[in-house]
DNA sequence: AATGAATGAGCATTCATTCAT
DNA sequence: AATGAATGAATGCTCATTCAT
C-alpha cells in the first residue's frame, strides 16, 4: 500500500463542517462550497469522499444520534437507581437543549425539516426516534416499577417525552426569547413524577 | 375608483398557493413558479403583490396563526368551564396535528425550520409562540383556580405543553410511523391533569 | 394576453444555436453557454424554454431531417421522371454531404455518435433513418419497375444506400482530405444503376 | 536492470480499459477513474504510462486498426484467388460489424466521432482510414483484372465502400432495429459483382 | 393588474490531472 | 511503479427577481 486512507478522518472531518455551516447559517447556506471551506479542504474533496451531499446529512444524523447514546451511557453509568437513570436521561438530553451543544440542537432541528422531505434522511432520523422512545420506555418501566406503579403508561408516556423534547429543540432554536429559562430539563421530570405519583398502585 | 382592487383576495391565493405547494412537496419545492401555478396565477404577479418571497411566507405565518385562534374560538364558544375550555384548546391545537390539516402541520413544521434560519420570520414565529404561551397559561390558570390550586405553576406548564405539541407537529410529520396512534391529545390534556392533581391545594 | 408569446420563435433560435456551436467546435464544446452565446440570449433562458441540453438536441435531430426533407420535395418538385427522382434524392442528400450545409453535416455526425448513448436521441434518429428508408425504398422500387426490373431487391439497396450516406457524412467531416474528391454523389447514382443492369429482367 | 518495466502491459490494459468502459457506456461515461476501474489499476497509474485521455484513445485508435488488419491477414492466408481475397476481407471487417466484436464496433463508431472535433485522434483516424483504402483498393484492382476489366475505378469504388462499412458501423451502433438483418456483408459483395459486370471489357 | 419572457448569480456535481507518499 | 487523495475549473440546471409589453 503505497498511500494509506484517511477516508475515515476526512468523513468525519466533513461531517464535522456540515455540524459547523447549519449551525452557523441553517441548511441553505450549508453550501458544499460553504462545508469544504469550514472543514478547511477544496470543494471538490467532498465528493471524492461522500457521493452526495445527502450523504453527508445522513452520516451527520448517525453521528448525532452516536454521541446522544454516548452521553447518556457516561452519565448513566454512575447511576444507581431508576430514578437517577432517569434524570441522567434527561440531563444529556435536555443539557444538549439548554446550552451545551447548541450547534447540535441547530442542526437536528435542521434534520427534522429535513427528514419531512427527503425519504432516506426521514428513515434515519425515524429510526434515531424509535431507538429514542425505545431506550425512553425502558427507562420508564424501571422508575414505574421503581415506585410500586404499574408500567403499562411507559409507552405513551415515552412518546410524550420524545415529543416534548422535540419541540424543547425547535423552541430553543427559533424562540428561545420567548420561553421561559431553563424550564425544559426540570419540567421533563416532574411531569414524569406527577404522572406516576397519579398512577395507582401496582397490585 | 374605475376599478377595485383586488389585491387581498390575490395576497389570499398566493398564500393560499404557499401552503399548498409547501404541503405536497416541502419548501425547497416551493418556488414562485410553483405558487403561481398552484394559485392559479401568472409568475410575474406574485411579485407584483409581495415584495419577495419571504414576505409570502410571513403572511402565511400570520394565516396559519389566525385559523388556529378561530379554531379553538369556535370550539371554546360552547365551552362552559375551565376543564371544557382547557379539552376545547387540546382538541383544536391537536386535531390540526392528528390528521384535521396535514398540509398546515407540514407548513408550520417548515416554518419552524426557517424560524431558526430567516430573521424575520423567527420574529412572527416568535409573536405566534408568545400569543400561544399567553392563550394557554391562561387556560391554566383558570383550570389550576377552578381546581383548588394555586396558579403559580400555569408558566411553565404552558410552556411545557407547546414544546410538547410542537414537537407533536414535527414528529408527526417526520416520523409517524414510529409514533404511538393518537397519542398527543389523550396525554396532552392527562399531563396537565396529573401535574394539576399533584399540586398542593391553595391556601 | 398582456403579452404575446415568442417561445417558438426562441427555440427555434435556440436549435440554431446549437447548431453553430457543434459545427463550429463539437457537442462537447456546445455548452449551454456556448448556445447561448451563438443565440445572442442570457443562458439561464435557454433552460426556460427547453427542459434540458437533451431536448435541444431532439429539437435539432427532427429540424435537420425536416430540412432534409425540404430539400428533397424541392428538387423532386421538377422531376418528371423515376430517373430524375432519384438522382433529386442523391444531390438532396449528397450535396449536403459535399459543403453545402457542412455545419449540418457535422452536426448530423455528432448526433449520430449521441445516438449510441442516449436512448431518446437514438430513438429519434431511428425515425429519421426508418423514414430515410421507406422513402429511398420507394424511389428504387419505382426506378427499378421504369427500367423493367422487378423491384424485390429495393429494401436492401436502400439500407446500402443508407449506410453509404451515412458513412460519407462521417467520412467528409472526418477524412476528408484523404477520400477522392466528389466521389459520393456520382458513386451512389452508379451503384444504382450497375445494381439494376445486373437484375434480371421482370417476367 | 533491477526491475523489469511492465510499460508495455500496463498500457495494453489500459488501452483495453478504455475499449471495454466506451462499450458499456460510451465515451462520455469512460472517465479516467472507470478505465481505472476496469483495467484493475489505480487512477493515479493511468496518467505514469499516458500524458493524457487522448493518448490512450489513440492507442485505441491503432490497436484497433492492427487487430483488423490482422483479421484480414489471417482469413486472406488461406485465399488463393482476388475473388477469395475480397470476400475475406469484407468478412473481416462486417463481421467486425455484424456480432463478432460489438464493443469494438462501438469504439470505432466513438473514434470516428471524436475525429471530428479533436485533430489529433482525426490524425490518426484519417491514416486508418487511408490505409483502408489503399488496401482496398489493391483488392479490387486485382478483382478486376481477374475478371478481366480495367482498373480504372478501383479508387471510387474502394472509396463508395470505405464510406459503406463506416455507414454500417454507425447504424449497427445507433439504428440497428430498423435495418435489414445481415444486409452488409452480402451487399458489400454483391455491389463488386454488379459494378464489375457492368464494366466494360479491358482492352 | 396582468403576463410571461428575461436575467444572472448560485448550486451540486463531475472529472482530467497532479502530487505526496 | 504504484497508490489514492487532492485540486479546481467547468458543466447543466434552478430560481428569485425584474421588466417590457
Amino acid at each position: 500500500m503505497a498511500r494509506k486512507s484517511n477516508t475515515e478522518q476526512r468523513r468525519a472531518e466533513i461531517v464535522a463542517g456540515l455540524l459547523a455551516a447549519i449551525g452557523e447559517h441553517g441548511y441553505d447556506k450549508a453550501t458544499v462550497q460553504t462545508i469544504a471551506a469550514r472543514a478547511g479542504l477544496a470543494p471538490g474533496l467532498i465528493h471524492y469522499h461522500f457521493k452526495n451531499k445527502e450523504d453527508i446529512l445522513l452520516a451527520l444524523v448517525r453521528s448525532l444520534a452516536a454521541v446522544a447514546r454516548e452521553r447518556y451511557d457516561a452519565l448513566a453509568a454512575s447511576a444507581a437507581t431508576a430514578d437517577d437513570r432517569l434524570k441522567a436521561y434527561v440531563d444529556a438530553r435536555l443539557a444538549l437543549g439548554d446550552g451545551a451543544a447548541p450547534h447540535a440542537v441547530a442542526a437536528w432541528v435542521v434534520i427534522g425539516a429535513e427528514a419531512v422531505r427527503q425519504p432516506q434522511v426521514r428513515a434515519v432520523y425515524q429510526d434515531a426516534v424509535a431507538a429514542e422512545l425505545a431506550l425512553l420506555e425502558g427507562l420508564l418501566r424501571d422508575y414505574l416499577d421503581a415506585h410500586g406503579k404499574p408500567p403499562g403508561g411507559a409507552a405513551r408516556l415515552a412518546a410524550a417525552l420524545v415529543a416534548f423534547m422535540e419541540g424543547a429543540f425547535q423552541l430553543a432554536s427559533a424562540a428561545g426569547d420567548v420561553m421561559p429559562q431553563g424550564y425544559a430539563a426540570p419540567m421533563a421530570l416532574e411531569l414524569v413524577r406527577r404522572f406516576a405519583a397519579a398512577e395507582p398502585d401496582a397490585g
